[in-house]
DNA sequence: ATATTTTTTTAAGCTTACTTAAATTTAAAC
DNA sequence: GTTTAAATTTAAGTAAGCTTAAAAAAATAT
């Protein structure tokens, strides 16, 4: 099993090629995952060794389809673990992130097998992140809209939110943006990027903060 | 929270206790604990400075008050997801040692509520080990006998299998020796330590090895 | 009671995953 | 196209948790 620092720095380059970031700069993972960038140099180099990224100094950091392979199976843990913490145990969808952190560190393949057949394999986590299966594979999911990018006018669906500050996602929670709500544009204003929307018949002002962690599926 | 090493170091301290040894000697744990004596006194050291175990150079190991806290903690994660494992997802009771191994080092109290609350409760382990409360107060529970020094003639009950080989597990359970099985001690040989019992209207001779897994209650 | 064996500790060294500070490379500004 | 700024790497060092080998203490045997 690979150490927890390396299951976190792969997880991390993933998730920034989800976003459509075809690699990862040195400096974000520092960022995100708490370190020096000379952190991120040493183990940018023990990773190219064991074969999980493409490491060329001063070049931005890709996975190899083995690294890849090693982040699906973080997220997998990760997002199965958030389903079952809410949908099994009834936590609430803003206490599961920092739990899921931990669990998906060393829970085995078998086990994560078994809670999926328990919850009976869920294509997406409460967040609205999708789950790979054992095999890797990604559930066909619509194109999504970031919030912040969406159009005056036009009626969305929220379809994901991203795992960020837990307070973000309370907040998200009591104010009716959960995943499925149906949310309509009716503003924007240039001067500091927030937006007014319609959410079940209630006018609210989102934060350039907020409308960026939010994904919509436009509906037709 | 403590490391990893640190919990197992208490835990297994803390299950000397429960077998009646006062106190742990260091070759003991560096065995158990599959790490060299030089390891041990190295590790002992730190524990005692941070207060969870008294220690004197060359004498037994024994856990503070502090200590003992922490390791009914593991303890209780141990045999929570131990429990889960086996009542909800369903795994054999040879499987799940090794998982929660895993598990019991870094689930939050806050989860290892939610899951004692789900299983409602319980008071033993599949292996029929007690599961420390929330408060670190252990069940009630009756007066166990080793299978190695049971009575010959005398009816029992099988109450508790000791976390060891889970081939010896898979093995017992094969062998109908679950626990809450009735077993009648038939003979007991002197030159090899084996025992002959009676379980389930048939006999079978059990080896030293297998039967210092096994704990007994006495049927009135 | 002394000698031998066993247990434990000390000493020196290793690996992982970090740190800060300095050097280097790349990118941006003018 | 230099100069400056930003990003990244290298160098040296630290803490945790180990290792092996040697030294010391405690237990056992005779």
């Amino acid at each position: 099993m690979i150490t927890f620092s390396k299951q976190d720095f792969l997880k991390n380059i993933y998730k920034q090629k989800e976003k459509g970031n075809d690699s990862t700069s040195a400096s974000y993972l520092a960022d995100v995952l708490n370190v020096s960038n000379a952190a991120i140099s040493d183990m940018s180099k023990k990773l190219s060794i064991d074969g999980l990224i493409h490491y060329r100094p001063y070049k931005g950091l890709v996975l190899t389809s083995q690294g890849e392979k090693e982040a699906l199976k973080v997220l997998r843990r990760h997002r199965l673990w958030e389903m079952f913490l809410v949908k099994t145990l009834g936590m609430d969808w803003s206490e599961v992130h920092e739990e899921a952190e931990n669990l998906e560190h060393l829970s085995s393949d078998q086990l994560m097998d078994k809670i999926d057949a328990f919850l009976d394999f869920p294509d997406f986590d409460p967040h609205g992140s999708p789950i790979p299966d054992r095999d890797g594979n990604m559930p066909d999911s619509p194109v999504l809209i970031l919030l912040n990018k969406a159009k005056t006018g036009e009626e969305y669906k929220i379809a994901r939110v991203m795992d960020s500050d837990n307070k973000i996602i309370k907040y998200l929670g009591k104010a009716g943006l959960v995943i499925g709500a149906r949310i309509k544009i009716i503003d924007k204003f240039d001067f500091d990027n927030s937006i007014n929307v319609l959410i079940n018949g209630k006018e609210m002002i989102l934060s350039e903060k907020v409308s960026k962690t939010i994904y919509l599926e436009l509906l037709n």
